[in-house]
DNA sequence: GTCCGGATCGGACGAAACGTCCAGTCGACG
DNA sequence: CGTCGACTGGACGTTTCGTCCGATCCGGAC
């Protein structure tokens, strides 16, 4: 595929596309963020109210949707994601096509459910007795977590953990670094284990997760 | 706003408290009763903004208040109660004394929280997902999440962190390492410090609480 | 008052895990 | 054949863990 484009507007997919997006932005207030990725390159094409500091040209980490199961056609989702500060996020994806029905773009909404959540929370307590509903648990076995984030991404890329490619890993990482599984003690080794690399492999791809995440 | 209480100035007792019930139903918009008791003949003595169709003179039934918690003076709740077509109603009731101390009425707020149920569902369905993904680790919440559960001991006590016991403190790290907090790095001295006691004390908690859980 | 025992503290310390670094191997590619 | 990127295995210093122990505090028994 060709270079990313950098600049907004130089890419026709961002022109064509770029009222859907703007709207969508509007519509949905400060909390939901409109993404444009290009599953070519599995870059970000264009971005309405960045949740992150994410912009055109930064890695998508999102490439594995082509390979999605192929029954919901072109929509997927709402599916959750988590970002690193907590923030539970509502996800739908859909694949634009271009006049020869060939994928062209892919774009992401994404909704920030916490105000929604905690305004539910406040709403379910007001004048509520005095009853306290148990804490919901942590997950408690983390290499079956583990394994099912890799067990996934296996199933969408047909690509076991031995012939996986280095942006499949990072995709991976990167997934369980955003779901705080790195901050859980002796997991690192289980992450080796289930990507069938090293320690200091695994080490080396979560630096490259963080780095990329983190230009601004 | 609501239904004025059928107006039975000839007792004093109403003279006196029919300010506040007016002003607690006003406060509460359509959602609130307020109820005025006489607990000598267990009747009502005023009702506003009634529910139901009861009215000043009509029994109470009163009667479980006196087998309530004794231990909190005069004022009781909030309980749970159901009416009849299934509305929940958060239920506080308060006893007035006149100026020898003799209980001279009992005042009874009902306000029902069905409507803010609704409205939480609605607010917690939006954007949702259909399906869930498991709850995941994440670091920033964790202190939240230790300083929720620690805090809520402390409302269920009453006793600040400073003041606990020890079998508090072994009921709160319980709590925790039931929900698999422990696994998280660098928590301990979060905890600590949320308990008000040194690491030390939270290992010897920890290994006390473990201890005891597994001669079972 | 003194004594005592439990709870806690603060610091020390070895063990374990963490995270970095690097020389070396392997395979893809020109 | 040489280069390059990815990965490895292990070494190594650092951080965190979890334990241990003497000191201190404090409430209750005597």
């Amino acid at each position: 595929m060709g270079v990313p484009a950098k600049e907004e507007g130089a890419d026709p997919r961002v022109r064509m596309w770029e009222p859907v997006g703007r709207a969508v932005a509007l519509l949905l207030g400060p909390y939901a963020e409109v993404v444009l990725h290009d599953p070519g390159t599995d870059r970000v094409l264009a971005v309405w109210n960045p949740f992150t500091s994410r912009g055109p040209g930064d890695p998508s980490a999102l490439g594995e949707l082509a390979a999605l199961d192929p029954a919901a056609r072109d929509v997927y989702g709402p599916y959750e994601k988590v970002l690193a500060d907590g923030r539970r996020l509502s996800s739908v994806s859909a694949v634009l096509r271009d006049a020869h029905g060939e994928p062209a773009a892919v774009l992401c909404v994404n909704l920030d459910r916490t105000p929604l959540e905690r305004a539910a929370a406040v709403l379910s307590a007001f004048g509520a007795p005095t009853v306290r509903r148990p804490e919901p648990l942590f997950e408690q076995d983390l290499s079956a977590r583990v394994a099912e984030v890799v067990g996934g991404h296996v199933r969408a890329t047909g690509r076991p953990a031995e012939r996986m490619t280095r942006p499949d890993r990072l995709t991976v990482v990167a997934r369980l670094d955003e779901a705080g599984v790195f901050a859980v003690r002796r997991v690192v080794p289980v992450v080796a284990e289930a990507l069938r690399v090293s320690r200091s492999t695994v080490y080396d791809l979560l630096a490259d997760v963080r780095a990329t995440s983190e230009r601004s």
